[in-house]
DNA sequence: GAGCACTGC
């Protein structure tokens, strides 16, 4: 026994040397040894652990000889402190590594991972906001270790799969690893994560940050990289109990910042007409040395149009401006448009830009900025849960960014058409996306992998509580949680899901419809951008803008039907590519339809139900998108244009809806969104009688005027049914007594019994009532009022014996 | 009469 005791002691060791992700089940297993052994030996089973562990060593082992020897770029401001890295991330679980752009942190931090032996044991995964950036940074790394793409540098993305366990590194969009949490509870695939661009602090960084820091005591052996601009890294060390921050510079060219005050010369007004100081700015800049192009961020779509009529009149006209050119960009612009700003030219160029050209792309040739200062941001109102999309001011880390684009290529200039003292007064970073967001999804999840309170959970900025009530009471509605918060058989289907919740209950409700056909189309189409393009110049008249529908969502059922059989009948990727250009469809986003349809085709097929072959009609998928859209119903006011839908709210249909010009009464909508108004986008009519049975579980009935009616021969009431205070069902007359017996038999006693209003009379009222009427003809001749008792006193003597 | 930017089992 004192062997096999030696035996356990040196196969525990062993154990932690092993495959990352075979050790909890070593450790299940050497943990029942253990008492198996105390009790009376089990040597067979000591003998198979041993030899598992010693294969998974083995393979940790090939694994190791499989790193490549890396070196570090000269040229690269992070290769000078690639050994105090190093020397940081072995003595630390979690380190943050802040630096600008142009650091080369993104592609060293992995090589330096390697050098410690990281990637052996299990996989290093890094992550990266963007499906685009994930992809280049493993090319980029492939190309620097000098080993082809899927070798031991993989990549995954949303639709694109080229990893295998064979890669030593991992680079995944921050999705990715999130959905790894749903099968790997403790992402024990992997020795080492590496989170980049965590600054950009979108939905699911907050949630990896909550989610790493909970199970690092679990992961004693687990590194953690964390790379963020410099303003941020404070904040994230301390959420990381206090991990050091090292700072690598970056390798921007300085960028002089001046203020709309200095936009003037000496007795010079500022200009008062809308844009001016955007034409003054350019002036400016043509005066100045510089050749470089100018970027100007403006918040949106709109006030670039505007922007760009204003300048083509009152700067490209005039003598400087007859070098310059014009662009424009943003995300909803096809390809083709938003390509331009890449190709070369032999005119200085302005690019107007929304702001897609602070992170996600990047612009070459930019010397000059322009920043207005101001951004269309997007948030979430917990009281009337809708979203708002409208104009803020940016935050100085966001203007900071901007300014920062100046750089890249010399010295550059940024010109910000606000004061020094606005500036100044703004807040430092823009609010990360979980306070802005309604939380369901993420509550969802929490439920799903059973992380306890969101309330407790360690998330770097804790939402409100507000925010928390709020995403559980959508999850509410949607049926997905029970009244103790529990979580439901929707529910669980619903986290299985890799699309909204709104969306994954009209899935489920697809099946109870027969219409999974449809509704699995839509239900892809409305968890992507709109694959409709706007082209600046073009008009929208293609096929789709046909404005004669009942329903948005029927649009995108015929573009559906249109692509479909343009795929099966179009050989040629350049003419299917040609065919949606010129209906305006955007060819790229097309294609992630139906690479999403066929997803979501099979996560259905996997849950076991069958997906229908027959089209349904337009009634049943309208039913079943409403099951997901309870909250977002209205019915249309008096007032022209305007609809009253649930918390009191007002909305009107959107000029871009086919039903803007004719709505009809009850319309349900995919989003409802406050930009200049509050708008219902992709909207739909639907029947009122419709919206009860699918709310069944939301309504509140007030009852009122329960009276005796003689026709019916039953005591009546009035019935009226709201959702959410919203009226769906004004007055309905119901039989009250099965509601209020008490109150309905009084009624009844009072009003059938007493004063015998009813149809057919019983004998013994028969007799009651001829009684009355003698002792009432009684009473009259002998002048005498005492003779006849009282109603009330028949009453009482009916009320003892009517059961 | 009109829409910032991303991402996923």
């Amino acid at each position: 026994m004192t062997n096999a005791k030696k035996r356990l002691h040196s196969l525990k060791q062993q154990i932690g040397e092993s495959l990352c992700k075979d050790q909890w089940s070593f450790y299940r297993t050497f943990r029942s040894l253990e008492s198996a052994l105390k009790r009376n030996g089990d040597l067979e089973g000591l003998e198979q652990l041993e030899s598992k562990v010693k294969l998974s060593i083995e393979s940790a082992g090939a694994r190791a000889a499989r790193i490549p020897a890396v070196s570090f770029p000269d040229d690269l401001p992070v290769s000078a402190l690639a050994d105090d890295i190093e020397g940081l991330i072995a003595a630390n679980q979690v380190v943050i590594i802040s630096g600008e752009t142009g650091s080369g942190k993104t592609t060293q931090i992995p090589k330096i991972l390697m050098k410690l032996g990281r990637g052996s044991r299990g996989q290093i995964v890094h992550t990266q906001p963007r499906r685009i950036a994930a992809r280049s940074v493993a090319n980029r790394l492939a190309q620097e270790t000098g080993t082809e793409l899927g070798d031991i540098i993989g990549y995954q993305v949303r639709f694109n799969d080229r990893s295998s366990s064979e890669n030593l590194i991992k680079v995944v969009t921050d999705g990715i690893l999130i959905a790894e949490t749903q099968t790997d509870r403790f992402l024990s695939a992997y020795d080492s994560i590496i989170i980049d661009e965590a600054h950009e602090r979108n939905l699911n960084i907050d949630f990896l940050f909550g989610y790493l820091k909970s199970i690092l005591p679990k992961r004693p052996e687990l590194k953690i990289v964390i790379t963020s601009a410099t303003i941020d890294a404070e904040k994230f060390s301390k959420h990381f109990n206090d991990a050091p921050v090292i700072k690598v510079s970056g390798r921007l060219y300085p960028v002089d910042i001046l203020y709309e005050d200095s936009l003037t010369k000496e007795g010079e007004q500022l200009p008062v007409e809308e844009y001016g100081l955007v034409t003054l700015a350019l002036r400016r800049i043509s005066e100045h040395r510089g050749s470089g192009d100018v970027l100007v961020f403006l918040p949106g779509e709109r006030e670039i149009r505007q922007l760009d009529a204003v300048i083509r009149k009152d700067f490209l006209r005039g003598s400087v401006g007859k070098d310059w050119e014009i662009l424009t960009l943003f995300s909803r612009l096809s390809v083709r448009e938003q390509n331009k700003v890449f190709g070369s030219s032999h005119k200085r160029r302005i690019i107007l830009s929304t702001n897609v050209a602070e992170t996600s792309l990047t612009i070459p040739r930019i010397q000059f900025v322009i920043d207005s200062g101001e951004a269309r941001l997007k948030r979430y109102s917990y009281r009337n849960k809708v979203e708002m999309l409208q104009v803020e001011r940016i935050s100085k880390a966001a203007a900071d960014q901007r300014a920062g684009r100046a750089g890249r290529l010399m010295h550059g200039v940024c010109f910000r058409l606000y004061t020094l003292e606005d500036f100044q007064k703004r807040s430092e970073f823009t609010d990360p996306e979980i306070l802005r967001s309604s939380l369901a999804s993420v509550i969802l999840r929490m439920q799903y992998l059973r992380l306890g309170d969101p309330q407790e959970f360690p998330f770097v900025d804790l939402p409100i509580p507000r925010a928390i009530v709020d995403g559980y009471q959508l999850l509410e509605e949607l049926g997905a949680i029970s009244g103790d918060k529990k979580l439901t058989k929707v529910g669980m289907e619903l986290a299985k899901m890799p699309v909204d919740p709104r969306v994954g209950r009209m899935i489920l409700a697809g099946r109870q419809f027969g219409c999974n056909r449809e509704i699995l189309i839509l239900a892809a189409v409305m968890s992507l951008p709109d694959p409709r393009e706007r082209d600046f110049s073009a008009q929208m008249q293609g096929v789709f803008e046909r404005k004669d529908e009942h329903s948005d969502f029927l649009v995108f059922l015929r573009i559906w039907i249109w692509f479909q059989k343009l795929f099966d009948t179009t050989r040629s990727k350049s003419e299917i590519r040609r065919a949606c250009e010129k209906h305006h469809l955007s060819f790229l986003r097309l294609f992630e339809w139906r690479d999403l349809h066929s997803h979501l085709s099979q996560v259905v097929r996997d849950m076991g139900f069958k997906v229908g072959e027959a089209p349904s009609g337009a009634a049943s998928i309208h039913q079943a998108l409403l099951t997901g859209l309870l909250g977002n119903i209205g019915y249309r006011q008096e007032e022209r244009g305007t609809f009253r839908g649930t918390r009191d709210i007002k909305f009107q249909i959107h000029p871009g809806s086919s039903l803007y010009k004719n709505p009809g009464k009850w319309v349900v909508s995919f989003e409802l969104v406050e930009t200049t108004k509050l708008y219902a986008r992709t909207v739909a009519r639907i029947e009122r009688d419709w919206i009860e049975p699918l709310a069944s579980h939301l309504t509140r009935s007030t009852f009122s005027d329960p009276l005796w009616s003689r026709e019916q021969g039953n005591v009546i009431a009035k019935e009226q049914v709201t959702l959410y205070g919203l009226i769906i069902v004004p007055a309905r007359s119901v039989i009250y007594g099965k509601l209020n017996p008490r109150e309905a038999r009084q009624i009844f006693i009072q009003s059938a019994l007493v004063r015998g209003d009813v149809r057919h009379c019983p004998p013994f009222m028969k007799h009651n009532l001829e009684l009355i009427q003698v002792l009432e003809n009684m009473e009259s001749r002998s002048r005498r009022q005492d003779i006849l008792v009282d109603e009330s006193i028949n009453y009482s003597f009916l009320e003892e014996r009517v059961p």
